[in-house]
DNA sequence: CTGAAAGCGCTTACAG
DNA sequence: CTGAAAGCGCTTACAG
């Protein structure tokens, strides 16, 4: 009645249901696997879902028929049932453009997808920076699709954080973020910015600037190391608080630097990024590094390999970061207890300081 | 019987349903919005769907009602009927680390993710390297998560693509694959190609070397570009292929062209990472760009701008590649006709050439 | 234009 | 250990 080719079903009765399925688009059905194996679908699906309570046999029978009908299983009519979609989304919030320019937003999207991936988890990315678009996720995120968020967020303060830490959904952030409630993984930003700043100090270094970058997660922990360590020392005029951590940004905040203290000799950036733009000005000023000036970043992003000289920078763990964070989320997930946590981070020497 | 904060359900009676099913965790369902607007389910879905056959009276209640019970639809239950998941696989092949610290492919997920939002779409991503993620990624795609696939890969002749190919779902590619049978969207690498080099060329520029990268896509196309204008004149030491797009192997390759030809006087690089890699190592060398070596790159990527100096380089339209590969997959998933698009490129003059 | 009914493919108590 | 049954929340012919 049915033949291969065919992929209308005539019938009517229940009992060709098997046959007619088999034809459709979407391959093979619970039902069919129990077909073949001559059980019922309740014990395909107790196989599916872990082999428990099922005979070694039927085990056997079951796995044999889902090869030779090259089953997969239908996510939605599981999601239907289980209330889970497997899925997690990975939300980006405010200037895309921005952070997706950052060589550590890779890292962290790259290391977060093949963890959850290991997992049997998928993630779904989302921006969020216009109302319409931040409508959508908010709708996305409720409507069931995801079971749960990572929030990455260069300003602080976001606030859909808000809404997320209302309970709708398990979410964990990326840094630490301005609002309470939402748990987060971060390195130790604080403690990684007075190591920079206590190594410049003993290689001799007296005027010793800083290119913070206080609005940026992070940054503000950064800040509060170097001074920390410089306390009183650190005047006023040798610290400018760059808007982002850009490459353009560096520049800029370079240049105000050497404007303000031209016998400046070193200089302490918190992010790699802003490292670079910083070595670049300071070769158009005709200073060499380090020997002039000498240059921290913070990060040890792929770039701090390629300026030229290469960077001397604060490593941050941010595979670790990225796996912990999925971890914290997953557990989150099935209800089990977790909280924050902070990576520790890593003074790399090379060649800028 | 079941009060607000009840989350089970005792009542066995199926006209209770609404009442209680409001009371779980996933919020209000189409039931409660018809009960609430005082039409039948079916109305309510025929509203969902594009409000045809619905009668203005009886929109006016639905709308009314989803807005008070805050409805949003569920997809997985949508989705086990329609079979269609308004989702899509953006799916990197090969050495996804490489892939990731390329600024060209955070344009193109950045831009895929925008230009699939704004069709109601979300885009999940998905890495392919060892081969249990690319079983991973094949059941995935064959379970019917997805309705179609963006190929983006490093290397051509990627098997994946062939079995996507087999006509198991959608899909487009980013730059021209190896295998054909599946649509593709890239920019005019040889047209473009030759352009730079023509621009060389007509500076004035006599001895015009090549930084070649033929093992990545769009690779072989920039290189014949580049032979396209100078023919025979393009002798074989003019020309090194790098191993991949990245700034190491810029830097090496520079040094073996200047190793051979150390009276070269521009080079045209088929990567701006390659070509920043270039400027790097002819600093090195004693070299002034431009006065002594000219340097072309191609792709007008983030970094052309961070260059010192910036970089003369082909700009390909990134924005508009990402924006054409989701028109064409979306088409395909429609079931409407589309095929491969190649976009023009232009030559953006800076300081390096 | 609208309602009642069937069905999408799975999971999960409930009996046995 | 296993089967039969109910139900997840939606869409889609089918009558009216």
């Amino acid at each position: 009645m049915a033949d291969a080719t065919d992929t209308t079903d005539p019938s009517p009765h229940p009992k060709s249901r098997g046959a007619a399925r088999r034809a459709l688009r979407r391959g093979p059905t619970i039902d069919d696997v129990a077909e073949v194996a001559g059980v019922s679908r309740g014990t395909v699906s107790r196989v599916l879902n872990g082999a428990h309570y099922v005979s070694p046999g039927a085990l056997k029978a079951v796995e044999q028929a889902m090869r030779t009908t090259g089953y997969t299983v239908n996510q939605s009519a599981r999601s239907l049932v289980t209330k889970q979609s497997n899925a997690i989304a990975f939300v980006l919030s405010e200037p895309q453009e921005r952070l997706f320019e950052d060589p550590n937003f890779s890292v962290l999207l790259r290391c977060c997808t093949q963890a959850l991936g290991e997992q049997d988890f998928s993630l779904v990315l989302m921006l969020e920076s216009s109302a319409d678009e931040r409508d959508r996720v908010l709708r996305y995120v409720r409507g069931g699709h995801v079971d749960g968020v990572l929030l990455i967020s260069a300003h602080a303060g976001d606030p859909f954080i808000g809404d997320l830490a209302r309970g709708v959904l398990p979410a964990v952030a990326c840094g630490r973020p301005a609002g309470p409630g939402i748990p987060y993984v971060a390195a130790e930003d604080r403690q990684g910015a007075r190591e920079m700043t206590q190594y410049l100090v003993d290689q001799g270094r007296r005027r010793i600037g800083m290119i913070a970058c206080s609005p940026v997660v992070g940054g503000p922990e950064r800040l509060a190391g170097y001074r920390d360590v410089l306390g009183r020392k650190a005047l006023k005029r040798l610290v400018v608080d760059a808007a982002d951590y850009s490459h353009a940004a560096g520049v800029a905040a370079m240049r105000e630097l050497l404007a303000a203290s031209p016998d400046i000799d070193a200089v302490f950036a918190a992010s790699d990024l802003l490292a670079a733009g910083a070595i670049d000005e300071l070769r158009r000023s005709g200073r060499r590094v380090p020997d002039d000036v000498a240059v921290g970043g913070f990060d040890d992003s792929r770039i701090a390999r390629e300026t030229d000289p290469p960077l001397t920078t604060i490593r941050q763990p941010l595979e670790q970061v990225a796996r912990e964070m999925v971890d914290v989320l997953l557990r989150l997930v099935r209800r089990e207890p977790a909280s924050s946590r902070l990576l520790p981070t890593e003074l790399v020497v090379r060649a800028s300081a």
